[in-house]
DNA sequence: CGCCATTGACTGACTTGTCAATCAGATTAT
DNA sequence: ATAATCTGATTGACAAGTCAGTCAATGGCG
């Protein structure tokens, strides 16, 4: 049968010397996370990442048998994490389109979803998806869920306020400021602060819909 | 004495086997750029560039001391290549602000800058420029250099037609539209046309200066 | 005792970088 | 003109190092 999470968090405050087969995955997750983070993804080896999380490299191909696997199953976590986050912010948001959208963009903003290892690691998958179709489909339904919600969001907002805008299009714009606003906190030299990035995707939907949001 | 142009160009159709300097990097650059397109920064090795350009893959290193010079040199060909094109696109452009505007939007999307190939390796080298230093530096001061020119446009824009957007923050959607449209090209399974991502910063462009876009 | 996690030495494949030998083409000498 | 010479591009074999993956031995725990 498999662990409760009482069990899984136990297990994890123990000594790390043994871990059971879940704790063990998940710890090597997020070690590969930061890892891809810190040396990028050309210089993320199994030393590296087995080293980060004080075991042998032996040990990571114990439970991921090839490097191939523990890279596509730490894709898939972070994908499902990211898609977790966003349903879970829509579901407790009031049925309003205006309050679902500024629900949707505050998770994308969330702190949990944008520390500094997890955006280095969406950065190192990024430009290594565009070669490696794998990768494209790891996250490509889950991607496509989420302009599928946020484009029936404008619908309505754009229903609701008789807007003149396509609501595809404000629906792809909203969503590109977004990911422009993590690239920016990602590479820039002197990036500006995750506030300063919400205020620049809320003066996108001002500007979508003026009514709506100011 | 250098080269002249006539010169090189009559080398460039000479037979490959043995070439001037300077038209064998220019050659090596091209083929770097097209397997970092192909098989992305962690796959890009000297061999495959050197069986991509026709030549032993001694020879890469004859020309390029190592393959970190080889990388850096060029990352900075591209970046100087994208600095002339938007420069150049701008100078044709009349002193209307507008006008300078739509000419460095167009530049962004000129069939010469968004290649399949030059795409990719912007995408490559974007993956990994996190954790590497020498890779921001590169591009680093040339970026800051768009993003002053985008944003005094704007704020001739916002003076002439007295809206309510903070000029910066314009500067800044515009930008990352500009970005986030590349990346969809890049990176999603089914892209849409280059037309339809310019159809969609002229939208943006639109929604911050109503009465100078359409 | 038996089971599974864990280690660390080892292998084979691959990659970067070196270097001596070769070759093509231009220059000079005969 | 033709041969000899020189320069620099080009090759391919090789050295050195790295890394993914294997495996036999060890160790902890029920």
């Amino acid at each position: 049968m498999p662990p409760e999470p009482a069990t899984v968090l136990a297990e994890a405050n123990r000594s790390p010397r043994t871990q059971s087969r879940e704790v063990r995955r998940q710890q090597l997750i997020e070690a590969t996370i930061s890892t891809l983070a810190a040396r990028g993804f050309a210089r993320t080896t199994l030393t590296e990442v087995a080293k980060t999380a004080g075991i042998s490299h032996g040990l990571v191909l114990f439970h991921f048998e090839t490097k191939e696997k523990l890279l596509t199953e730490t894709l898939t976590f972070m994908t499902e994490e990211y898609h977790q986050n966003w349903q879970a912010a829509l579901a407790a948001a009031p049925a309003d389109p205006a309050a679902q959208l500024l629900a949707l963009i505050k998770a994308d903003f969330a702190s949990a979803i944008t520390t500094p290892a997890r955006l280095g690691a969406w950065c190192a998958f990024w430009g290594e998806a565009q070669s490696r179709p794998i990768y494209q489909e790891a996250c490509g339904e889950k991607d496509a869920a989420y302009i599928r919600q946020l484009e029936v969001i404008c619908e309505e907002l754009v229903r609701q306020g008789g807007y003149g805008v396509d609501a595809i299009i404000a629906a792809r714009i909203l969503r590109v400021v977004i990911e422009g606003t993590w690239l920016d906190m990602m590479t820039m030299q002197n990036p500006y602060a995750p506030t300063e990035a919400l205020r620049t995707v809320m003066s996108t939907a001002a500007l979508c819909f003026p009514k709506h949001f100011r």
